[in-house]
Parts: C-alpha cells; sequence; structure tokens
DNA sequence: TGTACATCAGTGAACGCGCGTTCACTGATGTAC
DNA sequence: TGTACATCAGTGAACGCGCGTTCACTGATGTAC
C-alpha cells in the first residue's frame, strides 16, 4: 500500500470499472454491491471514493464505457475493408453465446431496464449509445438499399431491427432455464427475420 | 384487529398482489420492499407471512397473478364477438399511456429483466406467461392468412411481433426522459411495422 | 341457541445482515529546494 | 543529485439505514358442546 503511481491508480479505476460492468449485467445496478465489485478488482471497499463520487457515478461511467467499447466492436462488423457485415453481426449478437455470457455482453440488453430506473445521467448515457446503434444501423441499410429508400425508411427499419433483437435477447434470457427450447427458438425465429428485412 | 373473517383474509392477500404488482413493475422485485409495499396494501409488515412464505414466494404470485390479467385483456382484443384486434391491440400497447404507467403495464416488458434475475419458479411464471401471448398471437395471425401459411411460419410472425413489440417498450422506457423524441420514434416505428407485418 | 375456549390475522418491536458511505491511519510517491 | 516533507491511494473498522424475517402479544372469529 502507501500512494500509488498515477499509472496504478488509473489500472485500479479501469478495473473497477470492468468488474462493475460485469456485475452490473448479471445481478442489475441495484444487485450488485460495492463491496463484492471492489473485491474483484483487487481491493477493499474504502478505495472505491477516490475514484468515484457514487455509485450513482460509477452507474454512469459504466454506461459509457459499455456503449464505447460495443460499438468499436460493431465498427468492426461494419468496416468496409473487413467484410464481416450485418448478417454476421446478427448472427453473432443473437448466439447462444452472447445469450449466456450476460456479464459480458452487450449493454443495450443487459442495462435496459436499470436504465430507466436510474437517474437521468444514466438514462442520458443509455439513450446515448441506443443512437449509436440506430445510426450504425441505418448506415448499413442505406450501403445495402442503394438509393432505394428514403432516409426516414431507413431510419425506420433501424429502429426496428433494434428493437426486434433487444427484445429478442431480454427474452431468452428471461426464460433460459425454465423454457431453454422456447429460448433458443427466440433467437433462431429473430435472427432469420432481420436476415431476411435486410435485403 | 383480532382474528379475521376468511373473506377479510382473502381481499387483504389480494391488496397485496396488487401493491406488489405496481411496485414490482416500477422498482423491479429487487428494488421494492416488504415494508412499502404493506402499507399501500393497509397493512403493517408483520402480516405479510401469514399470506407468503417468502418475497420470493411472493414473486411468483405476482408474475402468474399479472400474466393473467394481462392474458384476459388480449383475449377480449382478439373476441370475434367484439371485434378489436391485434391492430387496435398493438396501438394500445405501443401506446404513451402504457409506456408511462410503468405500475400498471404489461408484465412481460416490465417484469422482463427480472424474471432472469430471479429463481426458477418465477422464470417458469414468466415463460408460461410468455407462450401464452405468442399463442394467441399466432392464432390472430393464422385466422388472417387464410391457410396461406405453414404453423412454423405462423409461429415464427408471432415470435418477431412478440419481441419487437417488448423490446420496443423496454426501449421506450429506457428513454423516456432523457430522449423523449426518441422514445416516442420507437414506439410509432414498431407500431407501424407490426400492423403492416400482420397482412 | 348460548356459552367457553381454541384458533389465528394483524401489530409493532426486534433480529441479523448487507448496503452505501465515512474516516483515521499507513506508507510509498511526488515535489521543493 | 540528494534530502525533507507534503500528498494521497488503499486499508479496514465504523456509521446509520433499510432490508427480509421472526416473534410475543392482542382480540375478534370460528367451533365444540
Amino acid at each position: 500500500m502507501g500512494r500509488l503511481t498515477k499509472e496504478a491508480k488509473a489500472q485500479n479505476r479501469q478495473n473497477i470499472l470492468d468488474a462493475a460492468g460485469r456485475r452490473f449485467r448479471t445481478a442489475g445496478v441495484d444487485g450488485a454491491g460495492i463491496d463484492d465489485l471492489m473485491k474483484d478488482a483487487g481491493m477493499t471497499r474504502g478505495g472505491f471514493y477516490n475514484h468515484f463520487d457514487s455509485k450513482e457515478d460509477l452507474a454512469v461511467a459504466v454506461f459509457q464505457q459499455s456503449f464505447a467499447d460495443v460499438l468499436v466492436v460493431l465498427d468492426e462488423y461494419l468496416d468496409p475493408a473487413d467484410p464481416r457485415d450485418l448478417d454476421t453481426f446478427f448472427a453473432d449478437y443473437l448466439g447462444r453465446d452472447h445469450r449466456d455470457s450476460a456479464d459480458g455482453g452487450c449493454p443495450s440488453a443487459a442495462l435496459v431496464v436499470d436504465s430507466g430506473r436510474h437517474g437521468s445521467a444514466v438514462q442520458q448515457a443509455y439513450a446515448d449509445g441506443a443512437e449509436g446503434f440506430l445510426s450504425r444501423f441505418a448506415a448499413a441499410f442505406e450501403a445495402r438499399s442503394a438509393g432505394r429508400r428514403s432516409a426516414a425508411e431507413i431510419r425506420e427499419m433501424a429502429i426496428q431491427a433494434f428493437s426486434e433483437m433487444v427484445g429478442a435477447m431480454v427474452l431468452a434470457r428471461a426464460v433460459r432455464t425454465a423454457a431453454p427450447e422456447l429460448s433458443d427458438e427466440l433467437l433462431n425465429s429473430v435472427q432469420r427475420n432481420l436476415q431476411a428485412a435486410e435485403s
């Protein structure tokens, strides 16, 4: 112990953010305790307040970072130089791996209800992240439509795809252990529909 | 006080269920305290355990009752004798009133994340309720398709509509105060898509 | 039908527990000279 | 470059608080005769 270098402090802050991201997704913001996530980050509880003013402050940072991370991944799928595209993205997003690894997945689905139940800064971070998804989906649909659709149509397609994708994921997780066949069916049906809707 | 009649006890149990239904939807199962909901029901905390073994036991009862109630409402929309139908249902479901009255709305959207974060009995109640929605949607789509579609296609349509409807509602609630225009846009776009998809 | 007693629903204080947050302390890092 | 001191990140005990749950008590209801 004793005073740490700036680099060590920054690393600790990142460790807290990562641990919180995992626990918030699995147990919800309210269901994850600061004690537990500080242990995950390799520290004890007291140090938390050297990095964040409050748990709410942490939640805002986690929402921002989670969306920033996932949008980088989405950009990789849509990068013209590396032709993995929306079809592949939907297949991976609506895959069982993503459903079952709730602690590392997309914040759009894992944190959607926590957003509405928390303060305005948290909600703003969620809304910004959602717009990030929508603008990327719209760009991808636009590229495929080759000018055949209006901007309004493209925007609606993006909203519909995003809603269906997030809905299928939260539903698939909600029934995963009690009705595993239904859970798989939700993912498969919606994946088929999204891939068909693009053309 | 003193011992109550069987009718009075049954009424108290119902009052607890109703209060819990409202608070669970707004704050989540974990976020709603037994003290508060017993006050809502007009009693003090001690009486709770004359009606339920535990909070988890209450959660199961609330999930079951909430889905039973909403499926009755859905059946009214689809009743051939009273020709309100799926179009009207989607319009009401995806309306601002439903989004803003989170404490009385559909459990499919309000409780979807709580389902995955709780025990298997809660999840089973959610899964049963979800199947109730899907079978009614399928019947309505089947009636409209006039035999032009296979049972598998009908089932997929029901799953896609349900996913999109639930996704739009949780998203609209997640961004309601931070991005009200986006919230409205989500509801409107998805409503248009669901009504178009029926034909 | 009337009486005596057992049953049990609601009360409210109390339980242990974990939560978010605070704080005096330690000691290595950063800084001034 | 070396020394003296101020800074501050992490520690772990402690805070007040609200949680889910328990329990002794009260007294009206239900029941046996």
